[in-house]
DNA sequence: AATGTTACCTTGTGGTTCTAGGTATCGCAA
DNA sequence: TTGCGATACCTAGAACCACAAGGTAACATT
């Protein structure tokens, strides 16, 4: 119910993390944010919405984030931001992730140097 | 049933990716695979034992792995190495990985480059 | 009128990973 | 010699995230 202490389930957790880096930068409804991470990724990364939304719900419910609604040529939106809460969220999954893939680049590259000892 | 076309749960195999890897630089058993991951990475990463020895018998069982008994001062050990297959599926799986977390690591660091046109 | 796009949503499935156990041998210390 | 910690193997079940596949509805275009 806080900062994990070792890794449960450590690769996880990265449609929210992508999602709220999003949300940093500037107010986006779900859709938008789907089409977003499919583009800005060169569809290398294709979460659809089924991923999104829940996410969304989600960390809503956590006091992540907070939203409202906007029509916009008749389209009804759900437009969502960052709270001050979700900023540190963000702060936190962005520390973890580093932290993660730098410790497996330095095994998937630093194999030879490490001494063997033998 | 053969090359992922999209991504179907982008983010998993990364412990395979991880024994993988340890097993291309020298022929290791399954208990000395769990530490040296906990080792290399500072204890950043603990895959335990219900984590390792599934993924080997899997890979096995497909092929990319070969393993041997050894009794090594009462101990015995079954020690696995690499198949030409494994070669393959390491390469393949590298591959994908680096693709996926240069996609992941440009969008977070590079949010702000991106021009919005509005 | 029909199709495609936008925009929201949920249910159920699936596949990895984790937890939590279990067995057995060895070495060392009490 | 008995007990404990480390070594070394294993598995069954739960947990969990991401996914596929659906469904609704309004708008735009054909």
């Amino acid at each position: 119910m806080s900062a994990r202490e070792t890794n449960p389930n450590f690769m996880n957790g990265v449609p929210e993390l992508l999602i709220l880096n999003l949300l940093q930068q500037r107010e986006m409804y779900g859709y938008e944010i789907v089409q977003a991470i499919r583009d800005r990724t060169s569809n290398v990364i294709a979460v659809g919405e089924g991923v999104v939304y829940p996410v969304l719900h989600a960390l809503e419910r956590d006091g992540a984030l907070k939203s409202r609604r906007k029509t916009v040529s008749g389209r009804s939106r759900i437009y969502y931001s960052l709270t001050p809460a979700g900023s540190r969220r963000l702060a936190d999954l962005s520390n973890t992730w580093t932290n993660l893939i730098t410790a497996i680049q330095k095994m998937l590259t630093g194999g030879q140097h490490a001494p063997i000892l033998r």
